[in-house]
Order: C-alpha cells, then structure tokens, then sequence
DNA sequence: GTTTAATTTAAACATTTGTTTAAATTTGCA
DNA sequence: TGCAAATTTAAACAAATGTTTAAATTAAAC
C-alpha cells in the first residue's frame, strides 16, 4: 500500500489519539479536526474508521525494522556488554513506538477484535530468533546460565518498561518524585539500568 | 457507600466488558443486557455511566488488601525463600484483578481521564513499604545486594506478568506453543518461577 | 485550452450513545 | 390489609457516532 504524505499525516494523528483516547474513545470527528482534513477524505483514503486502524498497524509494522542484528554481530564486545547494549536498544525502541504497542496491547489483547496479525507475528518472531541464537551463544560459552526461559526474558524487558509506562501517574506519586517527573529522562538515567542489571543477574545466575 | 447484590452483580458485569471492550467500548445497554436488568437501573443506583466506573474502582480497591504482612512477619525462613512466596502471592494476586487493573492502566495511564485516586495511591504506597523494609532487612543481613532500585523490582514483577497477559495472543503464536494455551497454567509452571529467579538473582547479583 | 480524473467540501443518513421521564410494579412496615 | 417507599419498566430525549452522497474545486493529461 502507497501512502502519500496527507495520508501519513492522518496515520499520525490518529496513532496519537488512539494510543491516549482508545480506539473507541476517538471520533473521526476529532481525527480530522486535528489532522485538518474534511471528514470524508477518512472514508474516502481508508475506506473507514477499521481499516484506518489496520492502515496504521501495517504502516508501523514497517518501522518495526530492528537494528539487533549489527549490534549482535558485532562481536567485539563480551556478552555481558552486549546484553547491555541490547537492553538500551530494545527499551529505546519500544519507548519510540510506544503509542502503536499501547494500541495493539489494549485493542486486541481480548479475542474480541481481531485482524491479520501475520506479518505481526513473523517479524517479531524473526526478532526474538536473533536474540534466542545469541543467549544460546552464550550458553554455549559457559558465561550464561542454563536455567532460563528465554521467551520470558524479553517479556521481562518490555514489562518492566510497559508497567513503568501504564503506571507512570502512579509512580510518580507513590515514590514521591519531583512534581515536574520527566519520563524520559528516568527511562534514561534508572529504568535501562535497571533493566540491564536485572538481566545480566538472570542470565549468570545459577541456581 | 453501601452496595447490595444487585449493584455488584452489575459491577462485576462492567469489570468484565470494561477490560475486554474497554469503557468507550462498551455501552451502558451491553451491561444491561448481561446484567439482566433494565437500562435505567445504571442510572438509579450509580448515577452515570463515569460514577459506575469510580464506584467499580472503589469496590475493588478494597479488594486490593493485601496479606503480604502475614508472609513477611513469619520469619522462619531465609530471605531467598520469603522472596519466593512473596512473588508467588503478588502475581496471583494481580492475576485474580487483572481486569480492574487493565481498566486502571487504559483508562487512566494517560492525563485525559481523571478521577481521585488518593485512595488508590495510599494502599499501593504502604504495600510497597512493607515490601521496602522487607527488602531493606535482607541488604542489613548481607543476604541482598544494595545496589538496586526497591521501586522497580515490583514494576518488573508486575510488568512481566501484564506483558505476558497483553501478548497472549502473540506469546503463543511467536513461541509455537500448543494450540489449546493453557495461559493460567503458563503463569503457575513457568511465569511464576521465571520472576522468582530473575528476582532472585537481581537481588544477590553483585556489580 | 479542454477534458478527464483526483481531491475536497458541506450536508444528510441511519444508528447508537448516555440519560431522563413518568407510569407500573414490588417490597417493607404499621 | 393499607400505604409509602423502593424498585423496575418501556418509551422518549438530544447528542454523537461512522458512513455516504452529490456537488464543487483542484490537478493532471492530452
């Protein structure tokens, strides 16, 4: 699908209003108010409000291109240094696509909607393969445990990162941070270490 | 605010709708008709669609009483061992509200919706200190290490059970697993010893 | 410059939305 | 039993929803 540049300007606006207000919290009215088009180019470039959202997920999932693999297979580095430049990689990068993974984790994490998730689901599967071989590597190396799930381990990285995301009015309130808490700048400065230092605990830790 | 049995027949009712279709998405007449009642009974005994919500976190926040205490304060066993129970209970423990607590991260991780919460943030705020001093005795005891960040270590407990719950549909297509996914199962079998070591570990690694 | 296609517009559409009304029914109590 | 309060009902309300229409405007092609 071709997408011109009034078209990704919609695509944009409506990832925006969907990752804050909810798919069925978004009117086509607010849409394209925001976007300042007529209602009707929804319709008349999507087709409708669905397929606007399916336009979406493809047009992201194209964004969803990782760099992993250059910095896997730059092999100068130990492992331990290069599960820590993979953790930076991968909370940064779901951090930037944070609006379009909120939209799927709440849109279709119930069987109630459903649309074609292969191309999804393939991507992230080749994804997680790169990092599987590597834990596996180093397995082999005698420098990571044995014992460990590694599905779950990047279920882990995004959990820790998604939890902190969802809960961030919580968080913030709860552990008394500044009143002006700046998201990003915790992500940076607490969240990647702490994530990096949870993993490199799992991975040597043996039971 | 005293509610009968038919008012938390028709909680219980919107919990369900409310994590499966989200609020926007699900309309005053569904519940109704699940809850077999008329329409207007919403009206009559919350007020509003908004006022059956608050009075659904309400409800459940009560719910969120916790008996971490009982575990923590019956010290006949090692830190490592107390950590493993206690995670045991934390990820049951959000498993069986995990509706209450989707409706809380979409509904409310952004700034447009906004209800009190005081309530809400008070109870998390003293189970995260029983927890805190818990952890805190185990760093005086030479058992845990000092080098880490107490609130994040429940942001990655948590964020790894609710990333796993948003991804189920994903999880088990990416990683092959059988059709018939037992996800209850997962979470006892595997999600539960996964946190435990990973916690674990964090807590005694050694930088 | 004329004609054809693509884009943009305002208006209308049928539904669905949350809420209210006023009458009917049931319940609790003297 | 009689009466007042509480509950339940069907109907109606205005407002908002996604989508379509047909005309108007702009861009492209010849």
């Amino acid at each position: 699908m071709e997408l011109n540049q009034k078209q990704i300007a919609i695509l944009q606006v409506a990832e925006k209003l969907f990752s804050e207000n909810g798919f069925d919290g978004t009117s086509v009215r607010q849409i394209a108010k925001e976007a300042e088009i007529n209602i009707a180019m929804i319709s008349y470039y999507f087709g409708s409000k669905e397929k606007l959202l399916e336009a979406l997920l493809f047009y992201r999932g194209s964004d969803f291109k990782m760099q992993i693999e250059t910095i896997l297979y730059n092999e100068n580095h130990g492992f331990l240094e290069t599960i820590d430049q993979v953790v930076e990689m991968v909370v940064r990068r779901i951090h930037n696509n944070r609006r379009i993974y909120k939209i799927v984790h709440f849109e279709f994490s119930n069987l109630g909607r459903t649309i074609d998730f292969e191309n999804y689901i393939n991507f992230k599967k080749q994804n997680f393969q790169i990092l599987e071989r590597f834990i596996q590597e180093g397995q082999e190396a005698g420098v990571f445990s044995k014992n460990v799930n590694i599905p779950l381990i990047k279920t882990t990285i995004l959990g820790s990162y998604f939890n902190l995301y969802y809960n961030k009015k919580f968080f913030q309130a709860m552990h008394n941070l500044q009143d002006q808490f700046n998201f990003e700048e915790y992500v940076e400065k607490e969240l990647i270490p702490h994530i990096q230092q949870t993993i490199k605990a799992l991975l040597t830790y043996e039971v």
